[in-house]
This record gives structure tokens, C-alpha cells and sequence, in this order.
DNA sequence: TCCATAATTCGAGAAATATAGAAATGATTT
DNA sequence: AAATCATTTCTATATTTCTCGAATTATGGA
């Protein structure tokens, strides 16, 4: 991954409605949700949050397909994915012992 | 981790010439670097490196100390514990092969 | 076709952030 | 004590980002 593709997903996350938007879809797994729905649990204008679902999409966090007239979005798990991995990359200059740890924590499922 | 802290962490990468220092440091591990040092690499104006520096240290992801009349920064592995756990955390809803590969492919070591 | 619904795009004003020069602080050397 | 070096703090300006209302596009139903 790119300095700059980095620099977008971080910049994506680093907004307190888009955020919680991508948490909402991390959540929601494979399913993801329609845009209407995450304005609702939000409580986020329609537009504005449209706005920060394609900076979202934008930076290859998720992706959003149609149907019917509604628009629903998918977390991109491939982008967090490198986002994790070029924020990791290089770290601890070859001694497991000091990043495993870090990764070991991270405790999903 | 509550979510400002996250917000904090992740507008503090969410900058070229912090997430450039932030790697150098990653990629110091625990020996760190000084201000100066890390200027020079990054051919960045020591105050405004400075104040980016003050940026990652306010954010958890970076602590420093002071050697003589240098500042010594080292990155903080917990911080970024801390951030990435937030990230993933309640993803793909107990569904530990949905995720698995996500965090297998973090090689740092 | 006409209407209603779901969502997006556009444009402008308000708010937040980044940078750099100048000055100040803290520590070492002479 | 004075000079020097490493770094930070202060302050103003320039830039970017956010949000909202209004208008627009796309789809499905009467």
C-alpha cells in the first residue's frame, strides 16, 4: 500500500460520523446496511452522511451497491486490511516479541 | 477505548508529515529517535515537526523524554493496541473466518 | 405518465487544521 | 556568565474540511 492510499482510508476514519458509520458496517458484517438505515441509527442528514459514505468508498474502506432504490454499503475488509498491515509494516525491525503481543490483542471473534 | 480517543489517534495519522514520522518511529522501535534526527530525515522545519510531534504524543501513539538538550520519541505499542482493537472490534459478528484472514495478513515480523 | 421515495450532487458559509516566522525555554560548553 | 545548540511555544495567515439547504437523479408503484 501506498503512503497516500493510507493517508486517505486514515483520513476517512478520522471524522466522528463517518466513523461510527464504518463501525456500524464492521459490525454488520457481510450483510452491510442501506444508507436510509445508517442515517436513522445515526441520526445523520441524508446528504451529509452521503457525503461521508463516498469519502468512505472513496478511500477503499467500503463499497456500496444498488438495489431497487436504496443503496446499500459493505465494509471493504480487504482495505482495512492493508490499512493495518502499512501501519504495521516494518515494526519491531525483525523481534516478534515486541509487536506480536500488540497483534495478539486485538481480539475480534 | 472510547471513541474520542480513537478520533484523536486516527486524525493524528491522518497527516503526511505525522504519519512519516510516525512510521520512522515504528520502524525504530524502542530505541527511538530524537526531534532532530527526525527533522533532518524527513526534511521537515523543526517547529512545525514539533508541533506534529505534540499531535501524536496528545493521541497515545507516541511518548517522549528528554536527553540532555535533545527530546528522545518512541512510539507507543499500546496506543496503536489500543486503536486497532477499536477498529475491529465486534467485526463480522462471531464469524471468526470472516476476519481471521484480515489480521493473518498483518505481517510485520 | 405522474407521483412518491431513496439517495446523491452542488454551492456557500462556518469551522477546524497546517504551516512558518519570531521569540522563548532548557541544557551544555567555554 | 555568556554563547550555543536542540527544541518548543506563540501567533497569524493560508488552506482544507464539514455541514447544510436546495436542486437533481434514479427507481418503483398507481
Amino acid at each position: 500500500m501506498e503512503i497516500n492510499q493510507a493517508l486517505d482510508a486514515l483520513s476517512a476514519l478520522a471524522q466522528p460520523m463517518r466513523l461510527d458509520a464504518f463501525r456500524l458496517l464492521v459490525k454488520a458484517g457481510p450483510a452491510g446496511l442501506c444508507a436510509g438505515e445508517i442515517a436513522t441509527r445515526l441520526q445523520a442528514r441524508p446528504n451529509t452522511l452521503s457525503a461521508n459514505l463516498a469519502h468512505l468508498v472513496a478511500a477503499g474502506l467500503v463499497r456500496n451497491t444498488r438495489e431497487g432504490r436504496q443503496i446499500r454499503y459493505v465494509v471493504e475488509m480487504e482495505g482495512m486490511q492493508r490499512l493495518l498491515g502499512f501501519l504495521m509494516e516494518d515494526c519491531c525491525g525483525g523481534q516478534p516479541e515486541l509487536c506480536r503481543p500488540v497483534l495478539e490483542k486485538i481480539v475480534c471473534c
